[in-house]
RNA sequence: CGGGACGUGGCGCAGCUCGGUAGCGCACCUGCUUUGGGAGCAGGGGGUCGGGAGUUCAAAUCUCCCCGUCCCGACCA
C-alpha cells in the first residue's frame, strides 16, 4: 500500500486521558480512536493487527480440530434464565427490551448459545466436538480502562469442547492448553499458564495465561525455583509455624480506644498481629457471615467467594455490624458467636493464646483457643499470599508479578449441559449430559498486550507476525528520480513476493517519515535515498535494533524475504 | 458505588480567581524557500467554550441541574 493514500492519523502528542503505554501508542500511531468509554474504533492500521492476531488464533484452533461458527450477539432472556445466569451476571450484562416487550441481552459469553446448539448432538459417537467463534462480546464493565486492555465491547475467541466423560474433557483441556502456548508464542507474548479461580464460570479447574506488565490488573504468585505459578485469587504458600503464647485462660481485658490490629499489637498486655484474629463481617447473598484470618493476613475476597459459591459478596456496613455483633469494627470477634456462619482461614487451625475483639467496644479477649472458644463452621484457605512467603511446592521465596490476563481456559463439567438439556446416549444406552470446557482469548487485549510488551521511546515495535505491515520502503526524497524509481521497483518486487509492504511515497521530510515508521512499529525499514542509490545500494534497518546496514539494491528483496519468512 | 481530577478547533494547552463576546503550540490549506531525523517565512481555514436553565446590558468566566471522560479504590470469566 502507498502511504500517501492511507488513513494513518499519527499524533505527536498522546491524548491526556491515556495512561498505559499501549493506549498512548495505539492512539498516537493511528491504530485506534475512542468513541466513548470502553468502546474503540479500529482504524485501518489497527484492524490489520487485530486481524493478524485473529488469524493466528484461528489457525491454531483449526489445528486442534475446532470448527468455526458465528453466533448472534443478541440473545433472548429465556436462555440465560434457563442457565440461571440472567441473575448471576447482574449489572455486567447489557440488557434491553425489544418492541414487543421481550427481555433481551447482549452476549457477554456464549456458553448458553453453544450448549443450546449442542442439544442436537445425540450420540457419544459424535463426540468429541470443539466449537468456536470470534465474536464481539459486550460487558458493562464498571470501569473500562487502559485503552484496549479493558473495554465494554471487544472481539473474543471463545471455544467450547463437548465430551462424554471427564477423561475426554481433560484431553481437550490439554489440547487447548497446548494450542494457547503456541498462539502466545506466535504472538510473541510471554504468557505464562497459572492456576486460576474459575469465578462466575463455575467448574472444576481453570488456567489463565498471564502476560507480565505493569498495565495489568491481576497479581500472579510465582516461584522462580520450581515454576509454581498461580493467581493470588488461588495461590497458597507454606507458613512458618507460630509458637503460640501460653495463655491457658480465656480472659476479657479493657482496650479503650483500640480499634486496629496495629495498635492492639503495641498496647500493654496486647498481642502481636501474628497472635491476633482478624474478624471480617461479610454479607454473602444477604447472609451475615464472619470470615476469620490471622491478624497480619489479608482476606482475599475471591477465595471467600470461590469457597462459598456466593454471588453477591460485600463487607457489612458499620450499622449491620453493630446490629449483628453488638460492637463497631475494631472490637469484633467470633468468640461466643453461635448464630452466624463462621469461616476461618487454615492458618488459624489449632492456634491458641490469641487475642480478638470481644464484641463490645473497648474490650478484647485474650487467651483464645480457636478449637475451644470459637464455633468455626468451616475451614478454608482465605488469606492472600504475599511476596517472600515460601513456595507451597519447593519452599523457595515467592514473588508477585502484575499481569495482563490474555487467555483463560476452564473445565466446566456438566453444569450448563445438564440445565440446558445437552445430553447424549452413551454406549450403554444411558442418557448423559455433555462434559464441557470453555476457552477464551481476547483478540484486542492480546493486541494491546503485545503493544505493552513491545515498544520503546520512539513507538511500537511489533513482532513480524502481527505487524500491520512487515516492511516499509521509505523514499527519502520524492524529488530524486533515482530514489523514486528504485523504491517503486523494490516495493513492487516485495509485493510480488508476498511481503506485506508499505511504500512511504509521501511528499514529506525524511525525519517525518522515519519518525512515523518507528511510531507505527513496522519491523523492517528499507531506506531509499540519494545518498546510497547512486552506489546501487539502499539501507536496511530493523525496528527493534535500529542498526542500519547498506545492502545492494539487487539483493535487498531476497534478504528481506528470507528474514520475514524466518520470523513467521 | 466511594474518593480525586477534568471537559475550550483533530491532538496538547492558556484564558475562568477579578464577566466585555476566544487565544497559543502541533496538525491542516496556499505561496516561496528548504529537503537524510518531526523545517523556515508569509498568508489562510476551522471552535454552539460538554448540555440545559438561571443571574446580568453582557457569561468560556458567576449560580443550579444534567451529561461525559480519566485516575485510585471497590468490583470484574
Amino acid at each position: 500500500m502507498r502511504w500517501s493514500n492511507l488513513f494513518i492519523p499519527t499524533l505527536r502528542d498522546a491524548p491526556a486521558d491515556a495512561e498505559a503505554a499501549s493506549h498512548k501508542l495505539l492512539v498516537r500511531g493511528g491504530f485506534i480512536r475512542q468513541l466513548h468509554a470502553g468502546h474503540y474504533s479500529l482504524l485501518p492500521l489497527g484492524l490489520r493487527v487485530h486481524q493478524k492476531v485473529a488469524d493466528i488464533v484461528r489457525a491454531e484452533m483449526d489445528a486442534i480440530g475446532a470448527q468455526e461458527f458465528l453466533l448472534p450477539a443478541m440473545h433472548p432472556a429465556s436462555i440465560w434464565q434457563k442457565s440461571g445466569r440472567w441473575e448471576v451476571m447482574g449489572d455486567e450484562m447489557f440488557r434491553l427490551v425489544d418492541r414487543k416487550g421481550a427481555d433481551t441481552a447482549l452476549g457477554m459469553t456464549h456458553e448458553e448459545i453453544f450448549t443450546d446448539l449442542a442439544t442436537e448432538i445425540t450420540s457419544y459417537k459424535s463426540l468429541p466436538q470443539i466449537w468456536y467463534q470470534i465474536q464481539t462480546k459486550f460487558r458493562d464493565e464498571p470501569r473500562p480502562k487502559s485503552g484496549l486492555l479493558r473495554v465494554r465491547e471487544f472481539a473474543m475467541k471463545d471455544s467450547y469442547s463437548f465430551d462424554i466423560d471427564e477423561a475426554g474433557l481433560d484431553a481437550n483441556f490439554a489440547r487447548h492448553h497446548d494450542a494457547y502456548v503456541r498462539i502466545f508464542q506466535r504472538l510473541s507474548l510471554p504468557a505464562m499458564p497459572v492456576e486460576a479461580s474459575s469465578g462466575a464460570m463455575g467448574g472444576s479447574g481453570s488456567t489463565e495465561f498471564m502476560v507480565p506488565s505493569p498495565a495489568g490488573e491481576d497479581d500472579v504468585v510465582r516461584c522462580g525455583a520450581c515454576g509454581y505459578a498461580a493467581n493470588v485469587e488461588r495461590a497458597t504458600s507454606q507458613l512458618t509455624p507460630v509458637d503460640d503464647r501460653d495463655i491457658p485462660e480465656l480472659a476479657r481485658f479493657p482496650t479503650p480506644g483500640i480499634r486496629t490490629i496495629a495498635t492492639l499489637a503495641k498496647v500493654e498486655g496486647g498481642a502481636g498481629a501474628i497472635h491476633q484474629i482478624k474478624t471480617m463481617v461479610m454479607i454473602l447473598d444477604g447472609e451475615v457471615t464472619l470470615a476469620l484470618v490471622r491478624g497480619d493476613h489479608q482476606l482475599n475476597l475471591q477465595k471467600l467467594q470461590d469457597h462459598t459459591g456466593a454471588i453477591d459478596i460485600r463487607p457489612a456496613t458499620p450499622d449491620e455490624t453493630l446490629e449483628h455483633l453488638g460492637a463497631h469494627p475494631g472490637s469484633l470477634g467470633a468468640v461466643g458467636v453461635e448464630k452466624l456462619r463462621i469461616i476461618a482461614d487454615l492458618a488459624l487451625e489449632g492456634r491458641s493464646g490469641l487475642a480478638t475483639g470481644a464484641n463490645e467496644d473497648d474490650w478484647h479477649w485474650t487467651g483464645v483457643d480457636v478449637a475451644r472458644d470459637i464455633g468455626v463452621t468451616e475451614w478454608a484457605d482465605l488469606r492472600e499470599v504475599t511476596a517472600g512467603e515460601a513456595c507451597p511446592r519447593c519452599g523457595a521465596p515467592l514473588e508477585i508479578v502484575r499481569c495482563i490476563e490474555a487467555g483463560h481456559i476452564f473445565k466446566l463439567g456438566t453444569s450448563y449441559s445438564a440445565v440446558l438439556g445437552a445430553e447424549v446416549l452413551d454406549p450403554d444406552g444411558e442418557t448423559r449430559p455433555l462434559v464441557m470446557g470453555s476457552y477464551g482469548i481476547g483478540i484486542g487485549r492480546a493486541m494491546a498486550a503485545a503493544a505493552e510488551t513491545h515498544h520503546d521511546d520512539n513507538g511500537l515495535v511489533w513482532p513480524v507476525s502481527i505487524a500491520p505491515y512487515e516492511a516499509v520502503v521509505t523514499i527519502v526524497s520524492m524529488k530524486d528520480e533515482a530514489s523514486v524509481s528504485a523504491g517503486e521497483a523494490i516495493y513492487a518486487e516485495l509485493r510480488s513476493r508476498g511481503i506485506d509492504v508499505l511504500l512511504d511515497d509521501r511528499d514529506a521530510r525524511a525525519g517525518v517519515k522515519f519518525a512515523d515508521a518507528e511510531l507505527i512499529g513496522v519491523p523492517y525499514r528499507v531506506t531509499v535515498g540519494p545518498r546510497t542509490v547512486a552506489d546501487g545500494e539502499v539501507e536496511f534497518t530493523p525496528r527493534a535494533s535500529g542498526d542500519t546496514t547498506r545492502v545492494g539494491i539487487d539483493s535487498i528483496v531476497e534478504q528481506l524475504v528470507a528474514i520475514v519468512n524466518e520470523q513467521d
